[in-house]
DNA sequence: TTGACTCCCTAACACACGGTAGATAGATTT
DNA sequence: AAATCTATCTACCGTGTGTTAGGGAGTCAA
């Protein structure tokens, strides 16, 4: 759909023919579902935002101690962006757009989320599960970069380094070196150092 | 200069006619210093990634520990990025780019850069000073997207959290961060835990 | 003085874009 | 059966794009 469209040339360079030849239609009758590109471009981001926002809630009110519930999030996370390669591709374009179509659509759906998150943090810390030396709001930006970056440039290193990323091994990997990170800038007690975490 | 607008607005975001009026020439002018728009962006990618490795050349081939050229290689690089604004905004988008016109570009300067980074962190592995459990790819790679993420978010970040991350105090709580979250998942041997890392 | 060269200009071209107008065919409702 | 609605089409418009053609003013060497 357009989404992948979206994803892989980014909203400029995608116009309403090509969406429309991909479906298998012409351009005008686009226009006839959506009164525009512009609204057609935040219903997808929209739709978007709604199957994460749906993963985010499914994820973790269990009664497990804050440093098992930020493992498994960081996991989920993983997974989520893994299966949803497009979502993370417009994303990383939209954080970075000045003038973006989307930025109305990111500042309602971003901030509830992000600071659940940093929330969280600051309770484990209160309760002597985090280190209080981390900032939140730093430690959450490094978090997403991270999980975000390494979607993103997949393609990239695909082709500069023939590996790839996306193959189920090597996230799996990811997953470990990621929560490796957290736990050891994060959480005041770490895992034994010689032996790796256990998964 | 042209190098800005493409930060700004991408390289199809931005036409001929409006780098030649920020400079206060016409377009077709343009064309007389370069053969194309292509090859005017290109010129712009080239310049950028020289004054990168003149500044990666510049930074460390001292004799402290690896521990403590890593750590000032963390900060410097940080230091650059928020001296050369447009620079990461370019990065950013072109890393994520599937049709990129500066795929090129990326493929002769990246990996030279990049292997020289993961060497360092091979090495210093063999050594003892760094964790062996870390795999010096993924480090690099989520060390990257930590640094470049912070500063191309930035702008949004201004808008939804009304919080300025490029003013000097923040960016040295960010060196700060950063360099805490290397020493802890990277380095073998911790700083005290109780007292925030001196600096 | 002449000629070449540099740097900029205006005018224009072919093309792709987002979007509009109006028609047609089929399904659904009244 | 008639009317309405839906989804698509073709044809077109105005605009902005990268780029080309060709000309004019200044500089400098022969």
């Amino acid at each position: 759909m357009a989404q992948a469209l979206f994803a892989e040339r980014g909203y400029r360079g995608t116009s309403l023919r090509d969406i429309a030849k991909r479906i298998g239609i012409k351009a005008p009758s686009l226009l006839h579902h959506f009164p525009s590109k512009q609204q057609l471009y935040l219903a997808v981001l929209d739709k978007m935002f709604e199957s994460l926002e749906d993963a985010a809630n499914a994820i973790a009110w269990g009664r497990e101690s804050r440093q098992e519930r930020m493992r498994q999030a960081v996991g989920n996370a993983i997974d989520f962006i893994a299966s949803h390669p497009d979502f993370v591709r417009i994303m990383w374009k939209e954080m970075a757009d000045e003038s973006g179509v989307g930025r109305q659509v990111l500042k309602r759906r971003l901030p509830p989320l992000f600071s659940t998150a940093v929330n969280f943090i600051f309770r484990g810390q209160r309760d002597g599960e985090f280190r209080v030396e981390v900032d939140p709001l730093h430690f959450m930006w490094s978090l997403n970069s991270i999980t975000i970056g390494y979607f993103t440039t997949a393609a990239m290193i695909r082709r500069l380094w023939s590996m790839n990323l996306l193959e189920p091994a090597m996230i799996e990997r990811r997953k470990r070196e990621v929560i490796d990170m957290v736990e050891r800038t994060l959480f005041t007690t770490n895992p034994p150092t010689p032996q790796t975490p256990q998964e």
